[in-house]
DNA sequence: ACCTGAACACCGTTCAAGT
DNA sequence: ACCTGAACACCGTTCAAGT
């Protein structure tokens, strides 16, 4: 399990393979499955022991506003994900089904409750929000590192791409991608990440507020 | 190319190998390189032209409400995604790198396009919604088939998983989970998807009327 | 220019056999 | 009870050879 999660971290989702993680531990293929069923467990497994960190390493004040406790725990979790980049695939297979997952989604949810809402809709809030924070992250996984970590010549390679791409485009055909390619080329990722999880939030005070 | 739309959505995403189609397509496994560098360029050219038949397919009145376009471009491509559970992986690949995802990204920002906001709230609504939508969707590609699709027996079996699971945790430790099972066993999933978004969308519009 | 299919270098998973 | 590792049934990808 352990073993699991040094071996992600070192050297991403691909090396984990289980003849790897045999040699790793010093053993045979086929011992793995003793303790584990298959590979999606074994991931799923590793990926709710680091969950189960994120969320311990997280401090909720009672005397905070509940909505800013729900955006720490999200970006804590965002953080996490783009820091190991197998972790967000993992997240969306069985969220809900495995201790901590379930454990991060009833403290979100208690923070809800702290809030005038119906039932259905802390339901709806915190699926959302947890939908926002997985989704998003794990799109992370797949494309380039975030601008932001990239070395200096692999971040101008890939910019390079993007302004071929999106410069390629015809002005007329494509006013709002002209617009924001600046805006873009400049962009972190972390910030991207904020802005929309806070216009999320941002619907979800005004519900609250509603109802009062 | 459409073979290979063809063979996804009757088989899923596991049946599509390059022996399958080769067999479909009644030729040798290598010819299909001649036209594709990859799997993975394979089957974004696939998921990019269904994009493009989802995006022709919604028109967005010049006199209606630009959030409201948004919303229903995002409908429209949720709805896409839960019908063609392969669609959302590889829509998350590499979203603005294909002519079809950047046109659908340039139709939602043009509808932004005509709220008083700056470029860089444009820049970062765009991406929530985008990222929003793909990755939510993205996240019922994993997991089961939608709950409201589900055969009744396939439906109680999976209610019963959760219950179990669900059911079995302390509701002293976990009240929120206490609270929202019986709306989870309850829920549509395009209803959670769609109060999600409209979460987002009443953060946008706060901005947007903020900035008047 | 376009296609073929055997061959290569991998996978996850199984299972008879060991301790 | 726990481990071993050869064997099985696959993959995507390559490439010499064909038309």
């Amino acid at each position: 399990m352990l073993g699991t999660v040094a071996l992600l971290d070192e050297a991403g989702a691909d090396a984990l393979t289980f003849r790897a993680l045999a040699a790793r531990l010093g053993g045979g293929v086929g011992s793995i499955y003793w303790y584990v069923g298959s590979k999606d467990e074994l991931v799923g497994r590793a990926a709710d022991h680091v969950l189960g960190e994120v969320s311990a390493a997280t401090t909720l004040p009672d005397d905070a506003d509940p909505v800013d406790n729900v955006r720490a725990l999200a970006m804590a979790v965002y953080e996490a994900i783009a820091r190991r980049r197998w972790l967000g695939a993992y997240l969306m297979q069985d969220f809900g089904f495995q201790p901590n997952s379930m454990a991060l989604y009833d403290r979100i949810g208690q923070q809800l409750q702290r809030l005038p809402l119906t039932t259905r809709q802390r339901f709806h809030a915190v699926s959302a929000v947890i939908g926002y924070v997985v989704g998003v992250s794990a799109e992370l996984d797949h494309g380039p590192a975030a601008i932001e970590e990239m070395a200096d010549d692999e971040r101008e390679a890939f910019l390079e791409r993007l302004r071929t791409t999106w410069r390629a485009v015809d002005p007329a055909t494509h006013p709002f991608l002209a617009e924001v390619t600046e805006e873009f080329e400049q962009h972190r990722d972390e910030d991207l990440f904020a802005a929309g999880l806070d216009l999320l939030l941002a619907g979800l005070r005004q519900q609250a507020s509603a109802a009062e």
